[in-house]
DNA sequence: GCCAACGTTGGC
DNA sequence: GCCAACGTTGGC
């Protein structure tokens, strides 16, 4: 799951100190994503875009299931979507929470490197989609990497 | 800032 | 339903 750390980053999340909503997502494929495939207590890669470096930042766990995102219905949200309604509400978000922060990021760089991280959906070409799902082969290899000493220099 | 690759919109 | 124009994402 991909947010830019200037906006909301990996710290945001350890700040929030519990559950908090994964909102904003307005693409249909991440919201069939959350509708059919989330559950509470799946494990996700929290991963940094748009920075410096960009890549994997940690973990988190999803705490509830898919839900209407409260923002679409708020004028005041940079996330309002005035097409959307309580009634017929069109996005849905989920609850995450924090798990562990690693003591580097991997970077996109590093994945694309790597054996087993290199096939990930994420990192496809042309891939724009903030969620998107991965094996337990790349999970385990994500945590291996990601925790990890930091490389030198 | 550039631009590839998508997604969305709207005229027809 | 087609498709051109436009908007967005996000790596680089």
């Amino acid at each position: 799951m991909k947010s830019e750390p200037d906006v909301y980053g990996i710290d945001h999340l350890i700040a929030a100190g519990g559950p908090a909503m994964w909102e904003g997502c307005r693409n249909y494929t991440v919201r069939n994503f959350f509708r059919d495939r989330f559950a509470a207590g799946d494990l996700a890669l929290f991963s940094h875009s748009n920075a410096n470096p960009s890549g994997l930042a940690g973990t988190m766990r999803v705490t509830s299931v898919a839900y209407a995102d409260p923002t679409q219905f708020d004028p005041e949200s940079h996330y309002y979507d005035p097409k959307s309604s309580p009634e017929a509400p069109r996005w849905l978000c989920v609850d995450v929470e924090f798990l562990e922060k690693f003591p580097r990021i991997v970077s996109l760089a590093e994945m694309r490197a790597d054996p087993v991280l290199s096939g990930m959906e994420t990192l496809r070409k042309g891939s724009r989609l903030s969620v998107t799902p991965l094996t337990d082969a790349e999970w385990e290899r994500a945590l291996e990497l990601g925790r990890a000493a930091p490389a030198q220099g």
